[in-house]
DNA sequence: GTGATTCAGTTACTGAGGTTACAGAATAGA
DNA sequence: TCTATTCTGTAACCTCAGTAACTGAATCAC
């Protein structure tokens, strides 16, 4: 139960104007907040679900990984939003398909599993809620897929960057060529070559664990 | 609204089970049928939605297009299933994101989009069923992710021919190579040249316009 | 049947991106 | 400060898949 009453202030102003005041009260009664670490693992593909988890601040990233290790980007989610994957995962009581990852300090609202059957019959702005949220989700899967099908690696390396400068707020991006690698699924080698190609073009400049942006 | 009793049976057995009667009474009241024939393209890229598609029998093949024409095939959408980006794309009154393709001889139940939200308010049977079809289409999708991230294009090819003779329930499949290298985004000569190699391994047999596949 | 069209087979070539290997720069840790 | 570790740059090489071009086989339209 949230009784913390800063905490309140910050549902209500995230995600507060989604839904009628009844089902507030009950995210109040239900939830709990979560702390999570920069880089930690909030889920893995293979393990069971019990909560629902809403972000009230930072951001996520959630990747696909293959049988082999391998990982691919697929979306973040932002504050306010929530991870549509887990909510029928949940109510069929499924295992993840995904691995979620906190990419910043980020503060999540837990909601278990048990009262969304209820607030699905209940409350007509959860309905709306779960429904739009699938619905983005969709769409950017469908963006994803047109990113390997269509583009070619440098483009989505572009696309990659400023997807990412937009998402933090900030024109340096602190990753190593490392991590480039495993979100597009290219390797480290290829990343820094591409990566030195849009820096002699003039649209980065290079540092250790640092890439900056001209413009997004 | 649907009269026949013949065309009501058909209703009541394919999608029958998933809803409450007063559901179906609903649908008998307020559907239509629509029969299209092979390869009439039901749901194009860009295109105002005002129906739910139900497929009765027949199957359709959903695409993705990108802004140069070219094609990526996404998945299937067989008997007693929708078209789960139909469906918020509808309440939104948004344009389609991809496009929609008969595969066979193929009869549609037709639901007008102005019942979609007062269904969703009413019927817990409705809420389940749709969303257990976004959640099986965002499954799909990310097989469909998984496939051209990870796999090779003669593994993506060979788990395409048993996919299509598992959906059309025999082991010749009747495409010619352009097609199947449109539905996984190569170029016929790429195609040939796999299928082939298919052909001297032994796993298959080629025909004009028809593979025969050895065993699903 | 005959010519036109569509489909499939094949060769030669190209290029994007993956792999291996190594070296030097930056940083952390003692 | 010295060493170990991590990160980046670069070169040489390889492979998968795409492209262009041409051929013959099958099928269609008349």
């Amino acid at each position: 139960m949230i009784d913390n009453s800063v905490q309140k202030e910050i549902i209500k102003e995230k995600i507060g104007f989604l839904f009628d005041q009844e089902l507030i009260h009950e995210i109040f009664n239900v939830g709990r907040i979560k702390s999570i670490e920069q880089d930690a693992i909030i889920m893995d593909p293979g393990e069971d679900i019990h909560f629902i988890p809403f972000v009230l601040s930072g951001s996520i990233k959630v990747s696909r990984e293959s049988s082999d290790g391998q990982e691919l980007l697929l979306y973040y989610i932002e504050s306010g939003d929530t991870c549509a994957m887990s909510l029928q995962c949940c109510m069929r009581k499924n295992k993840s398909e995904i691995k979620a990852t906190a990419l910043e300090k980020t503060s999540l609202l837990m909601i278990p599993i048990d009262y969304m059957e209820d607030w699905m019959n209940r409350f007509a702005s959860w309905r709306q809620y779960i429904l739009e949220s699938y619905h983005t989700r969709m769409i950017e899967l469908i963006e994803t897929i047109d990113a390997i099908a269509f583009m070619r690696l440098d483009e989505r390396l572009e696309k990659y960057l400023k997807d990412q400068a937009k998402l933090m707020g900030k024109l340096e991006i602190h990753h190593t060529h490392q991590q480039i690698a495993e979100d597009l699924h290219s390797s480290r080698v290829v990343i820094s070559r591409l990566l030195k190609q849009m820096e002699v073009k003039g649209m980065i400049k290079l540092k250790r664990n640092c890439i900056i942006l001209d413009s997004i």
